[in-house]
DNA sequence: TCAATTGTATCATTGTATGATACAACCTAG
DNA sequence: CTAGGTTGTATCATACAATGATACAATTGA
């Protein structure tokens, strides 16, 4: 169940786009599994179907899904990492995680909150460790 | 020292403003302390000065910084905590840390290596703790 | 085969980001 | 007190990205 805000500053595709990484991730979508299709998902968001369809491509192009032409769009099994490189990888993770600590502590929450907050959701991601 | 990659896909007075605040969160830029006027930074990142300009305003309209024609732009003193919901803004910060998580997840870090990652940005904005 | 279903391509419209340029407020040397 | 320099601001133009309307193409299945 993909839910988006149309008043959110982030784009439309963004949101969907990263609404349906997150499921794959925390494994709510599991491979061969379909998504809806553009027309349905479009429908329910109240939204372009166009707009539904390039959040799928972008998908695929990440190798996230595979989508066919009359048929529909499909989680993908576990894909083969591609071969980005490790150093920048973390790079980026960790800027992107600084932004959030930065804000959450902007934004007058303690340490112990967000430390509270990040256990949580690193659980749903990682359920057995 | 602020710096910013021309070619992200991040506005480029997105990345000022990300930069700044987190600069402030860490407290490397202290209340008191002038920021580069918006010309002596536009000029440093090779950029217009209105892009700087606006980053700043954004800055203020958050009540991080207070601005003065002719004077420059400086780092507000321990500001009052705008009158957000605590509940929503929860919300918000767990929706961040959540697609970091998830990305993290995907790109094949362990949890472990994001733990790590976790702890250390979180010790750069609360030292003491 | 033919209709229904699915994704795709094309074009127009709108809004945002950035930049060029001119203006206004403030400060300080003299 | 005044002139010139310094600072932020306003206005306008342009480029690009996001979204949507509409028509097209591939696949499926009765």
């Amino acid at each position: 169940m993909i839910r988006i805000d149309l008043n959110a500053p982030e784009p439309l595709g963004e949101q969907i786009r990263a609404e349906i990484r997150d499921a794959i991730a925390r494994g709510e979508t599991r491979p061969g599994e379909s998504l809806p299709t553009v027309r349905q998902l479009a429908a329910d968001l109240g939204i372009n179907l166009n707009t539904v369809a390039r959040a799928y491509r972008l998908l695929e192009s990440e190798g996230l899904v595979t989508t066919i032409r009359g048929r529909g769009t499909v989680v993908r099994s576990a894909r083969e990492t591609p071969g980005i490189a490790k150093r920048s990888l973390k790079d980026r993770i960790g800027r992107a995680m600084r932004q959030v600590i930065s804000d959450a502590r902007l934004a007058g929450l303690k340490r112990s909150e967000l430390e509270k907050l990040f256990a949580r959701e690193a659980s749903a991601v990682w359920p057995k460790e």
